[in-house]
DNA sequence: TCCACAATCAATCATAATCGTTCATAAGCA
DNA sequence: TGCTTATGAACGATTATGATTGATTGTGGA
């Protein structure tokens, strides 16, 4: 059998299979096994396949994380950098609202031993608070699946009963024109009317937000101090009128 | 078996049933023990499940985590009898409060297909509900962090938008002099208000309850239809004259 | 509540499988 | 022939596995 085909062979048995181990390889080529370990090799240098301990799968499958890890993981260290600026922005003993989303959820080990009283949107962040210790008020009312965000009049309702010192605001988008965006207009609504409760609000976002429109308006950029992390030069030149933006690292 | 296989088995079969059991995986795999707690090992290392004692579950649910491997999985068998019956008193359509603890969340699997509109104060109940795709509201709070329940004014103002035809309390402690009861008069003051809201209330309680007295009284007796099993008949005969008992499995 | 028993656990060790490397041989080509 | 490339076998090194042990934890009864 031809090197060429061989390869050809083990990336045809790969696709049907998901996974081929060496000795099964071996068995039906007839080649040595060094022989299929080199191919292994090679296949592995062309990105055509994943070599894991005995055998060989396709790449990119190897870990079972398409939603969770990988968009939480997205950008994490610079969501982190973000998150550790942004809790020195908290002073002792402030009431904090904290919306639900992963780059707020960073902030969360950077709270501790800050006397706090936070109030959330959100279900995973409410966990997370109290492993820290921290004391938490839910908003409650109906929960959006997808995001784990608590959304509604219920949820309306149940904020107006508070008043912030900070608010921390996740977003999807902003832009010098349309101002901070995000998908769902029912969390809109809610980081609107946080933010309306607080003395100061900021909204964090990692530098892929930079100029994305999404479909619903929060507020204009200048109602938020915008922290960002690794923006660019030219889309930082356009906003630094509009509004105060921090970059954490310049 | 290659262990990346063994891998992506063990978190699909989790990703299923939301729990696997070692003894379970080792016999479906063919692997040992060692490997198998190996693989658990590793695969909680890199946040994709959680261990528990005997098995594993999925992470971020671990809000049962004091109580999934201990107090919730006692009695359990029993539980899960008393929550099937509990959930033919529930008719399509129903709003129905579902109070926080492991009795009640028995009951969540039986609710699916039933087209309820569901309100609770339980923290691990919302994710459950969640997952059966049943309409869910949270009534927010502050959270006690060991038991996962909302309780305060917040909550209490929250609850007082709604009305309901059915509500399912756990309970600590059942006495035909002093009623109801659990250890938390905040958890209590929800519970009763929750009662007040609807139209009819389902005490559900394991035989170890029976004659248990609690720091703070709920309500009395007569005011729920208590739901028991393995009850014996001297606590029984001594209950029947106050309430309607229903005993599941006389 | 306390105690005894069973289940489960982490740690350890020996074994088996797999790995990368090296070297020698064979095949293809000018 | 001389050169390159592919192959297979052999080696010690690394990794995964399975069995064992004593410790820990949960369970059920007194």
């Amino acid at each position: 059998m031809l090197t060429n085909e061989r390869h050809a062979y083990i990336l045809a048995l790969l696709e049907e299979k998901q996974t081929v181990k060496i000795q099964e390889l071996v068995e039906s080529t007839g080649a040595s096994e060094s022989t299929i370990r080199r191919d292994l090799t090679d296949l592995e240098q062309s990105q055509k396949l994943e070599r894991v301990f005995g055998g060989a799968i396709l790449p990119g499958r190897n870990l079972m994380e398409p939603s969770i890890s990988d968009k939480s993981t997205r950008f994490l260290e610079e969501k982190i950098r973000i998150a550790e600026y942004a809790s020195s922005l908290v002073q002792q003993g402030d009431s904090v609202f904290l919306d639900a989303g992963t780059t707020t959820f960073q902030l969360i080990p950077f709270l501790k031993d800050k006397d706090l009283v936070v109030v959330t949107n959100g279900l995973t962040l409410v966990e997370a608070l109290n492993e820290q210790g921290i004391t938490t008020y839910l908003t409650g009312g109906l929960m959006k699946p997808r995001t784990g965000a608590f959304v509604g009049s219920h949820t309306i309702q149940a904020l107006q009963n508070y008043r912030f010192d900070v608010c921390f605001l996740g977003i999807n988008g902003f832009h010098r024109d349309y101002g901070y965006t995000t998908p769902d207009p029912e969390e809109a609504a809610i980081k609107q009317l946080a933010s309306s409760l607080a003395r100061k609000t900021y909204a964090l976002a990692d530098h892929s937000k930079a100029n994305k429109i999404s479909f619903a308006k929060i507020m204009d950029l200048d109602r938020a101090t915008l922290i960002v992390d690794e923006i660019s030069k030219e889309a930082n030149a356009g906003l630094e009128k509009k509004t105060i933006v921090k970059v954490v690292t310049p």
